[in-house]
RNA sequence: GGCGACAUAGCCAAGUGGUAAGGCGUGGGUCUGCAACACCCUGAUCACCAGUUCAAAUCUGGUUGUCGCCU
């Protein structure tokens, strides 16, 4: 039996995958799910750089626009909803198409980690924040020590954020989270897949981050945010927490000038571009494509298509 | 031309006699249910020269540079 194949496109914050993407598509007849944690949001156009009806060219695009911003949404959900996707249109005879910036969602589906069938326990997970103010950040990080020390000692005790989620596996499950990451890193992905992780040198990136900035600004990124905070978004929010709205929150609730505000987003901007880099680095299986190499967009659009006819070609032989 | 002030890492900046705080940036890294999150690591010998002193970024003299004021 073959395995369901999957392009997955990706790389460091405007490098340019939407339109690679969409050149991509057509020429495999493939539909796009987005691997991207923002993006998911209604209502976050401007600040999230997400591609407009009209330029979709006809492609059908999935997991953009899905859920309110006030809406939980998380990895483990993002899981299943993309699973779903990509089987629907490999049933469809269609290629499932991943792109977007967010590596962890990626690994999710590609090595399809195991979330477990438990719900998240904001309950305990408040409990626990509570416990680190009381007593420090240390004291909880003992407390973590205390059940699973493998873990304790990969997690820094400043990182409560991480060491509050140890506790809560070993609460559900009553294992160890370092056991079961040791687990999870060992499984080979179920697809038929390509990597491809698109980059371009960091000066040159970094000046492309800068300028889309900019443009978020003409563009009206205010008023977005606006629109938004009268719906009732709160800074709170995880959706709100993305880059260029906590910002602008501030800016507009008076802790910050406008100006100031954006000069923030770009270097914040630039610096997940640099945490993307070294999240795709360390990830196996990818396929760099490094776009300085190549003459123009349409040189590096026509080398993806027969790459990716290579694997295609592939796939079927595996079949037969 | 005269007077005055200042010269500490890419930037901002503590330190005024005992062998260089901190912040930002930069670079590197961690990450397996909030991931555009959260977190970790990362550098100088103090403009230059000479002197005082057991010991100087810190005191003295000179050189250079920058800034301000005056004529």
């Amino acid at each position: 039996m073959s395995k369901t194949p999957l392009i997955i496109l990706t790389g460091p914050t405007a490098v340019g995958k939407t339109a690679l993407s969409i050149g991509l598509a057509k020429a495999l007849d493939g539909e796009i799910i987005s691997a991207d944690s923002m993006q998911v949001y209604r209502h976050m156009n401007v600040g999230t750089a997400k591609i407009k009806p009209e330029e979709m060219q006809g492609v059908r695009h999935h997991l953009i626009d899905e859920f309110e911003p006030w809406e939980e949404f998380s990895v483990a959900v993002f899981q299943k909803r993309c699973r779903e996707c990509i089987e629907d249109i490999h049933r469809r005879g269609k290629i499932p198409i991943l792109t977007g910036g967010t590596g962890f969602y990626i690994q999710s589906v590609l090595y399809a980690v195991d979330f477990e069938e438990t719900e998240a326990d904001t309950f305990y997970r408040e409990e626990l924040a509570e416990f680190a103010k009381c007593h420090g950040k240390e004291a909880l990080h003992r407390e973590l020590a205390k059940v699973d020390e493998k873990a304790a000692d990969a997690i820094h005790p400043n990182n409560v954020k991480r060491v509050i989620r140890a506790l809560e596996y070993y609460r559900q499950t009553g294992k160890k989270i370092s056991e079961h990451n040791e687990t999870q890193r060992q499984k080979h992905a179920k697809y038929h897949f390509r990597y491809y992780v698109l980059s371009l040198p960091r000066d040159v990136l970094y000046e492309r981050i800068n300028k889309r900035v900019d443009k978020m600004r003409e563009e009206g990124l205010e008023e977005e945010v606006k629109k938004l905070l009268e719906m009732g978004c709160t800074r709170k929010m995880v959706s709100m927490q993305g880059l260029g709205y906590k910002e602008i929150i501030d800016a507009l609730e008076g802790r910050d000038t406008m100006d100031h505000a954006y000069e923030r987003i770009k270097q914040e901007t630039r610096h997940f571009a640099k945490r993307q880099f070294t999240w795709f680095r360390r990830e196996r299986d990818v396929t760099w494509l490094e776009k300085e190499k190549f003459a123009d967009e349409d040189a590096l659009l026509w080398y993806c298509i027969q790459d990716c006819m290579v694997l295609l070609d592939t796939n079927i032989g595996d079949a037969q």
